[in-house]
DNA sequence: TTGTACGCGTTATCAG
DNA sequence: CTGATAACGCGTACAA
């Protein structure tokens, strides 16, 4: 089904159906060739090619998200689901893609999808928002990151997260806590602001550096990892995770090394994932509500998309990161 | 960077350009000329433009994964991140998206990105599979389905993860057995089909019909929800899940309800997600080498890719479904 | 007010 | 054995 043959059916050119089914400004269509039109193409259920519409325009209407390559709670999923649909609202279509990726497969990424937008629920290194710019991707949503943001660039919840953890932690009485990511074979953008953000608060203290443990995702190894960590770093008495994920792997592996949660380890997760109350004890998290701000992320990237020009916000800060405090902490 | 730059920078013809680094077969063109074009291209970084081919070849060189809008762990992930990278050695490329999909929202993604393929790791209901159809996609790898598979059509699993979860609660002197699956707007294929394997093992026990528990994603709802569900079913003495994550959460509201587990209520969960070992009792699971099949999928897809008339297999078993027995069973 | 014609980058057909 | 050239479907400048 093409334009053309939408065009036959009305009786009116393939130019005046472009015309009327893109709402061009500047031409003046009766409404009555309008309907027509509209309705032929209704009835013969007109989809735009949109290989064509790319190849003409020079860019693709998909957004692609980027997502943790090591698993996605249902927050996350309802994010990227609530973002599909306003994104869809304004004539934008969302793809999720696992994160961090390597060059190689940012490149062909980029080939292939050629996306106008990249929103990332993970943190993006300073080669990956490069190459994104250099691809034409108008504009980037994103976490933490090294540089300053560049203008097409928004950051947001960089550091809210490990602050609030961190203060939660003190106000627990802790002065020397230390961060557990998951490990893995290239480090995580996300991973280096957290601790950044997280030194900030206990500097305060006194902390001069935060201790990292890389958590491998089985548990025995788990267990292993986590009990050479607590005798190498005896003055740490309490942990902030990455997410939810990596705090219930820590909980159920002090359970099994005998380590008391949380006298003496206290754990606080991030994101406030449904595994949470699944684990005794009951992971205290900081939460935040991004759902409110996944609206404001389609709206911005629909702005950058329908006018290159316009000013973007560089920073979007996540006022509402809050601790719930359960059992953990 | 296109195709004409690198024929004028290697002194040829864009034509020729495309032979040599398409490898079209039936044209001899000298070793001399290939160097001399792959050269051109690798010094002037020369990227295909994917919209322009897909505009030519009528189809892009896309996968879509359709992935559980509920969520989805670090088994599934990996299981992704694998089928990528086999279907990136074959010039495929992976995007993924959550299912399932409503019919707007699986016609907007049909349209923008136009896929060759889809694998679900959620079953897919008939009008899905026939709209995939129509849209040209060549091959679908699902697991469900109600009616039989069309020719362009693999299923994995359907049944097997089912029926172990039936035969180990069997094993364990269980009559009456019933199906947890997560509430939902829509029913998911997957969920019907594994209440039929189920049943079918059932029903040399004299079971007649698997009572289903849809759980609320919400903790106090999913409890309070077992606990109306667990007084109407007494004779239910042990529940099969969808997938670990709705096992974990059933295990949980049990113990806050007081039903113990696994003597009042056995639970044998799916896939073997990593939340298994983070509560208490650790879940019993089905679990199946996956892994082992996405390579099998991506050689399927891109043989039916790259030859549309060869014949595919209709149906790939699990044969490799095997209980992992833990403390909920 | 509407239609014609061109170009986006690629691949396939068909002369040379 | 090689290379012009047309065509894919769309959007838009310009002509009618």
């Amino acid at each position: 089904m093409t334009g053309s043959e939408v065009a036959a059916a009305a009786g009116v050119s393939p130019a005046t159906v472009s015309y009327v089914l893109n709402d061009t400004p500047g031409q003046s269509i009766p409404e009555s060739t309008r309907t027509r039109v509209r309705e032929a193409a209704a009835r013969l259920g007109y989809q735009p090619n949109a290989a064509a519409r790319s190849l003409r325009v020079g860019r693709s209407d998909v957004v692609v998200g980027l997502v943790p390559d090591t698993g996605y709670s249902a927050t996350f999923s309802d994010l990227m689901l609530k973002l599909s649909r306003s994104l869809s609202e304004l004539g934008l279509s969302l793809v999720l893609h696992p994160a961090p990726l390597d060059p190689v497969r940012l490149r062909e990424l980029l080939r292939t999808i050629d996306p106008v937008g990249v929103v990332a629920l993970t943190g993006l290194d300073d080669d990956t928002v490069t190459a994104l710019q250099a691809a034409g991707v108008r504009v980037v949503v994103g976490t933490a990151g090294a540089g300053a943001p560049r203008a097409w660039e928004i950051r947001f919840g960089a550091g809210e997260f490990g602050a609030a953890q961190a203060q939660h932690l003190r106000s627990r009485g802790h002065e020397r806590i230390g961060l557990v990511r998951w490990a893995r074979d290239f480090p995580s953008a996300t991973d280096q602001g957290r601790a950044a953000a997280l030194l900030e608060v206990m500097a305060v203290a006194g902390q001069t550096h935060i201790p990292v443990l890389d958590l491998p995702a089985d548990p025995g190894a788990a267990e292993q990892a986590l009990g050479v960590w607590l005798r190498d770093e005896p003055a740490v008495t309490a942990v902030a995770t990455m997410d939810d994920d990596v705090a219930a792997l820590v909980v159920s592996s002090a359970d099994r090394l005998g380590v008391a949660v949380p006298d003496r380890l206290a754990v606080v997760g991030a994101y406030d994932f449904p595994v949470c109350t699944l684990v005794r004890p009951a992971l205290s998290t900081v939460r935040a509500d991004l759902g409110d701000l996944i609206g404001r992320f389609a709206a911005i990237i629909h702005e950058a998309v329908a006018d290159a020009g316009s000013p973007l916000p560089d920073r979007i800060a996540v006022d509402t990161a809050r601790v719930v405090a359960r059992g953990s902490t």
